[in-house]
Formats: structure tokens, C-alpha cells, sequence
DNA sequence: TAGAGTGAGCTT
DNA sequence: AGCTCACTCTAT
């Protein structure tokens, strides 16, 4: 018998005759394939039990092409006819073994998303482990092909469980210290349950998760711990704290900015048991752990944790699964956070640990005021109150930031003649005029084209930019304050390279005195020059359609307002507004998150919406909406029809509908929202429901997605 | 009537 | 999904 090598190799083998077959995990739409399982007969290898092939990553003929799947099953027989049934063409011996607490997670993550296993399972494999064309065979044997040179670094690190260097933690204070000794005591009870880490911005939650997870890794020798933070942006500055803390050698990131050749290493690292802390975004949740003995999922509000791409799951919410299935702790930390995570703390099913004060001693709150924009006088979208704030900011040497969250210079160009304005031809939407390009830019496709030199309607050659951007806030206040060094912090800058890492280490240095900005640098940074903050134009999110947009504008005001003040001197806020009697207002102005959280799920638990009720929403996109709509009411006809058959009488399912942005990429998008008071009789529907769109047929494009991000 | 463009069906 | 086969439209 040929032996599978261990290293860099492995074989390609003949096919042997064999009573079992073997169920591969392959990535293919289930709306296609039912299960996107294939069953192929085992190729010859050294191990003789047909167990010994589960959790197996394998390269298969699949038509005419070799594809990556796992190995999910065996069984003793197939309905495969015998001439269909092809052999395992090679094991992939430089993909880790996964355990079967792993598959059980993929399997639980195909059936709660409705999904084929491995449209779950091989997402995460790094690109260079799962694209079969970068392999290369050598004289019968299987190698990586651009992973060839991580791989030699790899196999140079000892497999064994990295040894931590640990570094004495910060003092903490009386109450940090309480919290740590409750989550601490926490971890003991036989059945862990979630425990959320409630804590205003700059109340120190960081240094206890560090000193909560030095805990864990001390009380056994091969733990390992994920760290989940939603954005790249934040991992930096988080990989520093995490390697003072535990050493360069036992840390590792993963996220999808690394090189591929870092990538490889650091999976490798994490999946072998090497790694003892994982830094990751959400796709890192699907990386096999071996020893996986804690998570900590900061700012799990954060919907950087959807996946709005393939298989749409919530990375917060797959975190709590893996650590209920491994009876581990996990900590969900936030100052702000999802109401289905407050409302599970509410009520018990969470512990609940309460951070009330800042870390720094001294430092408070900032003054929030709100400014009534309709009664007071406006020069270029600021009140006098906000530009005499401004003007005694940076006579103090202070810095102040300017929240604008829209890119471009103006958001509409419009004609003054006959009122037409450009839109996108490919999406509902209008083009942003942007200056520094001297382009229109579609922010929903990515469509650019040249400013047009006169009106296409009427041919009038005064166009009119019409509200306000980022580039058009900085040209005023660089006008306004022509000494003021200026900078604007946006996604357009982040197109040059290392742009953005100069603006925010000029700003880090303190040689900047006005800061504008979108959403992008609301989170994270901590800048303890800077002492005002200006909020200019959110009012489009209190009156938005989705249900969950006060929550998301709560949050995101939260963390633009504690930029302010975090160093010894008092912070200040300015809140521009038309609305100043909206409800949301007296919340954000006592810093009260909790009776803002109070009010909003009384009026969730009165509509019926989540966490008071389960979703799942189907999508279709086609060219004409008419099409979309067909489809989805066939969908519906076949929800009814099932909710007949089986008597799921307590879903509803609402009609049919265009969406809110009905064109987007040139095509026209209709969708369906399903409610259920009980998440498990909408679970029980939804293979039923799979399985009848399916049937349907339609080559237009449709998904389902559960627990939808918004509707 | 070749050659492109589109739709339907299959992969184990 | 990716791919192939079969069918249609169009420029000759």
C-alpha cells in the first residue's frame, strides 16, 4: 500500500475497488444540487478504516474540472451509478485534519443558513489551499504551487503548541477589577453561557479581556483563544496589544488583507493547535481550532460581522454557536450592544457585566449639545455654535473632528435650468460629483464618468452641486479657516496607498487641527488631543425605513461622540439636527444607552421583530422587477402551500415587494419577508421551502437569507 | 453558413 | 459555480 506523505506531497493514487463510498463536501450552490454532496469511491491510502477519511480535505474530478471538498461521510452504499462513480484523485495532506466538532459546527451552519456543506466549509480554506488549478503535480505527486514557499516556512516551526511570553497586565481599577473576578467566576459554572461585557468607550474593556484571556492560556499549556474585532482597520493596533501581552510567537492574525503568503502561515499556525491567540475577522470563526478554550467577540453590535456575500451568516452569532458546542466562555463586548444580545442579558440567558466608568481617572463623558439647524444661522452646513467651538479649539492647540458620513463633494448634480439630476443608469441611485476627481461616482456600483459639460436634458451648461460631502465640508472649512492644517479621512483616500496610514499618523502626532471624516474613523482610534467633535447632517437615519437603523444610528453616534475627551481634557459635542424633538435625541444626550435600549425593544416586542420573532427574507434580482416579482410570488404560493401541508400556522409571509434601492448593478430586485414568533418552526419551514424554490427552476438569481441584516 | 451569443442541463 | 451542448440570430 502507497503511504500519504506527511509532507509538502501527496500522492495521486488508482482507484480501488471498495464496498463504501465516500461523501465529499463540494462547493456548489444547494439551490442546484440539493446537498452539494457527491459521493466517489476511495482512492488507495495508508489508513484502512473508513473513519480515518472524515474530516479529510480531497481533490476530486467534478465534470471536467479537479476541485477541493471535504470529506463529510461515509456510507455503505450509493445510488451512483457504477459508471459514474469517480475515485478520489488525492488527499491534500497540507490541509490540517479537521475534528469532528468542526464538521459538526459546518453541518449546523448548512442547515440554520440553508446551505450546501460545503458552500460553508470551503470558504475557509485560504484561496491557495482550495483553487486546484495553483496546485502542480510532479512526477505523479501533489504540491502547492504559489503556496510552495509558506509551506518550507511552516514545516521550519515546531507543530507543537507555542510556548507565550507573557507580560504583566495593567493595573486595573476597582471596577475593572470586580468585572474580570465576575467573568472569571463565570467560566467555572458547568454550562457556560454567553457573558456580555457592557462598557462605555474608553471604560478600559481591552486590558480585560487581555487579562481574562492570560487566565485561560495559563490554566492549560496547549489552549488556544479567538479574538474576533470587525474590521481590519482595528487588528493593528489590537495585534500590538495582544503580542506585548503574550509574545510574538503564540499570536496570530487572520484576515483577508494579509499576503498570501502570510495567510497560508498563519492558518496553518491557528489550525494545527501552534497559534495560542487568534486575532480575526469574521471569516476566522470557520477556521478549525484545535484547542479552542475561549472567544471574545469585541463591539459584537458591529455588522462588519455579517458576511453579505455566498453564504450569509453572522460571525457573533456562529461564535456563539462554536462556544455553546464546545462548552467554552465566550465574551461579547460592547458599548452599544445588538439589541438581541441586551435583550438575552435582560432576561438571564446572558451574564451581564457593567463597566460604568472611564478607565482614565478624570475623564468624563463629553458635554453633548444639540443644535437646531432650522433656528440658527447656517454658513456651508455649520451653526454658529459648532464654528465658535471650533474657533476656541484650536486657540487651545486642541483638535477637532467634523463627522460628515457621506464621501464626495456633493451628493446630487443637479440642473439649475431644468431641475434634471444625473442618475446612475445601472442602479436607483444618484452619481456623487466628486471633485478630485472631476468624476461622478455611483457609491452602489462603482460606476465613474466624466462630469458632463452641459445638462442632458435641456443643455443648459449651469449644473449645480447640491448638498454635502466630505471634499465639499473640507473646502469650506479650509476656507474658513485658512491656517487650520485640514485633513479628510474617507474610503476615496484609502485608494492611494498608504495614504490613510500617513493622515492618521499625522493626526496621531497632533499636527492636525480639523479632522473630517465618515464612519471610517468612528471606530478605534484614540487621539487624546482631541476634544471636539462636530456631527453634521444624520438625520436621514432617524427616519429610515429599516427597523433596525435607531440602533445603528445609536451606536455609530456613541462612537463618534467618544472620540471626544478620551486624554485629561473635557470633550465636546455639537450635534447639528432639524429634528431636535426626535426621541433619540434626549437618549444620546444623557448618554443612556440603556433606556434607549429599554424604549426601542418595547417597540420591537409590540411590531413583532427581532428578538421578539425570527426572519428569513428571499431576495431576487432580475433585469426586469416584473420577473423578480413573478418569482417571488411563486415562492410565496409555495410558502403557503407548505405552510398547508404541515401546518406551520404561526409563520407569516408578507407579501411580495420591490426593495427600498429596487435597482442596483443593472438589475431590478424584489424580495419576501417570512416572520415566526418561534425560531424553531421557521427552521423547520425552511428546508421545505428550499427544496420548493428549487423546483421552481428560474435561472434569475435568488437567495434566502436567515436572520436578515435588514429588511 | 460560419461564428457569436444565449439557454438548459449536468457534474458523483 | 463552471462547463458543454444545442439552439438562434446575424453578417455574409
Amino acid at each position: 500500500m502507497a503511504a500519504v506523505v506527511h509532507h509538502e506531497m501527496s500522492p495521486i493514487l488508482k482507484s480501488t475497488s471498495s464496498q463504501w463510498v465516500l461523501q465529499v463536501a463540494l462547493d456548489v450552490p444547494v439551490s442546484v444540487s440539493n446537498t452539494g454532496v457527491f459521493d466517489y469511491a476511495p482512492c488507495e491510502v495508508e489508513w484502512s478504516s473508513p473513519d480515518d477519511w472524515l474530516g479529510r480535505a480531497v481533490l476530486v474530478s467534478f465534470g471536467r474540472q479537479q476541485v477541493v471538498g471535504w470529506v463529510v461521510g461515509h456510507a455503505a452504499q450509493t445510488d451512483v451509478p457504477a459508471d459514474k462513480l469517480k475515485a478520489i484523485s488525492a488527499v491534500l495532506a497540507f490541509v490540517p485534519r479537521a475534528d469532528g466538532m468542526w464538521l459538526q459546527l459546518i453541518r449546523f451552519m448548512a442547515r440554520y443558513y440553508q446551505r450546501g456543506l460545503g458552500e460553508v466549509a470551503l470558504p475557509a480554506l485560504p484561496t491557495a489551499l482550495r483553487t486546484a488549478s495553483q496546485f502542480q503535480e510532479v512526477d505523479g505527486r501533489l504540491s502547492l504551487g504559489v503556496g510552495k514557499q509558506a509551506w518550507k516556512k511552516w514545516q521550519a516551526m515546531s507543530v507543537a503548541p507555542a510556548p507565550l511570553s507573557l507580560s504583566a497586565g495593567l493595573l486595573l481599577s476597582e471596577e475593572q477589577e470586580r468585572v474580570l473576578a465576575q467573568l472569571t467566576q463565570a467560566a467555572q459554572a458547568p454550562r457556560q453561557s454567553p457573558q456580555l461585557l457592557f462598557g462605555i468607550t474608553g471604560s478600559g474593556k481591552t486590558e480585560i479581556y487581555l487579562q481574562y484571556l492570560a487566565g485561560v492560556l495559563a490554566n492549560h499549556p496547549d489552549a488556544q483563544v479567538l479574538v474576533l474585532v470587525p474590521e481590519i482597520n482595528l487588528t493593528p493596533q489590537f495585534y500590538a496589544r495582544l503580542t506585548a501581552r503574550f509574545g510574538d510567537d503564540a499570536v496570530v492574525s487572520l484576515h483577508s488583507k494579509l499576503n498570501e503568503s502570510t495567510r497560508l502561515v498563519n492558518f496553518w499556525r491557528a489550525s494545527s493547535g501552534h497559534a495560542r491567540v487568534i486575532l480575526g475577522t469574521r471569516l476566522s470563526i470557520l477556521t478549525q481550532l484545535p484547542n479552542l478554550a475561549a472567544i471574545v467577540v469585541d463591539e459584537e453590535h458591529d455588522s462588519s460581522y455579517r458576511q453579505q456575500e455566498g453564504v450569509r451568516y453572522s460571525a457573533r452569532d456562529v461564535a456563539i454557536y462554536r462556544a455553546h458546542q464546545l462548552n467554552i466562555p465566550i465574551i461579547l463586548g460592547s458599548a452599544t450592544p445588538s439589541l438581541e444580545t441586551w435583550h438575552a442579558a435582560q432576561t438571564g440567558k446572558y451574564g451581564l457585566h457593567i463597566l460604568r466608568q472611564r478607565a482614565i481617572s478624570g475623564a468624563k463623558p463629553p458635554a453633548v449639545q444639540l443644535v437646531d439647524t432650522n433656528k440658527t444661522i447656517m454658513m456651508d452646513g455649520l451653526s454658529t455654535a459648532l464654528r465658535s467651538v471650533i474657533d476656541k479649539t484650536l486657540a487651545a492647540g486642541k483638535t477637532s473632528l467634523l463627522f460628515q458620513n457621506r464621501r464626495g463633494y456633493a451628493p446630487v448634480l443637479y440642473c439649475g435650468h431644468c431641475g434634471a439630476v444625473n442618475d446612475c443608469t445601472a442602479c436607483s441611485a444618484h452619481m456623487v460629483y466628486h471633485q478630485t476627481t472631476r468624476l461622478l461616482h455611483c457609491h452602489h456600483c462603482g460606476t465613474q464618468k466624466r462630469v458632463p459639460k452641459a445638462c442632458a436634458s435641456c443643455g443648459n451648461a449651469d449644473l449645480l452641486p447640491v448638498g454635502q460631502g466630505t471634499q465639499r465640508l473640507e473646502e469650506t472649512v479650509q476656507n474658513h479657516w485658512k491656517a487650520a492644517r485640514v485633513r479628510r479621512i474617507d474610503a476615496d483616500i484609502t485608494r492611494k496607498k498608504g495614504q490613510l496610514e500617513t493622515q492618521l499618523a499625522d493626526i496621531a502626532a497632533g499636527e492636525v487641527d480639523i479632522i473630517i471624516g465618515t464612519q471610517m474613523l468612528a471606530k478605534g482610534h484614540d487621539w487624546p488631543n482631541l476634544t471636539t467633535v462636530g456631527v453634521l447632517d444624520v438625520d436621514g437615519g432617524l427616519f429610515a425605513q429599516d427597523y433596525r437603523a435607531p440602533e445603528r444610528l445609536f451606536a455609530q453616534l456613541q462612537q463618534v461622540i467618544g472620540r471626544a475627551g478620551r486624554g485629561q481634557h473635557a470633550g465636546h459635542v455639537i450635534i447639528q439636527t432639524t429634528f431636535p424633538e426626535h426621541p433619540l435625541w434626549r437618549h444620546i444626550l444623557a448618554h443612556d444607552y440603556e433606556s434607549f435600549a429599554a424604549d426601542e425593544l418595547a417597540v420591537r416586542a409590540q411590531l413583532g421583530l427581532p428578538p421578539f420573532a425570527a426572519h428569513a427574507l428571499l431576495q431576487v434580482a432580475a433585469p426586469r422587477i416584473k420577473d423578480a416579482l413573478e418569482f417571488a410570488n411563486a415562492a410565496r404560493t409555495a410558502a403557503l402551500n407548505i405552510i398547508d401541508e404541515h401546518g406551520f400556522d404561526t409563520l407569516t409571509i408578507n407579501a411580495a415587494v420591490p426593495m427600498q434601492m429596487m435597482r442596483k448593478n443593472a438589475q431590478e430586485r424584489a424580495q419576501l419577508l417570512i416572520e415566526s414568533p418561534q425560531r424553531s418552526k421557521l427552521q423547520a419551514f425552511l428546508p421545505h421551502w428550499q427544496a420548493a424554490l428549487t423546483q421552481l427552476k428560474s435561472r434569475l438569481t435568488w437567495f434566502v437569507e436567515v436572520d436578515p441584516a435588514e429588511i
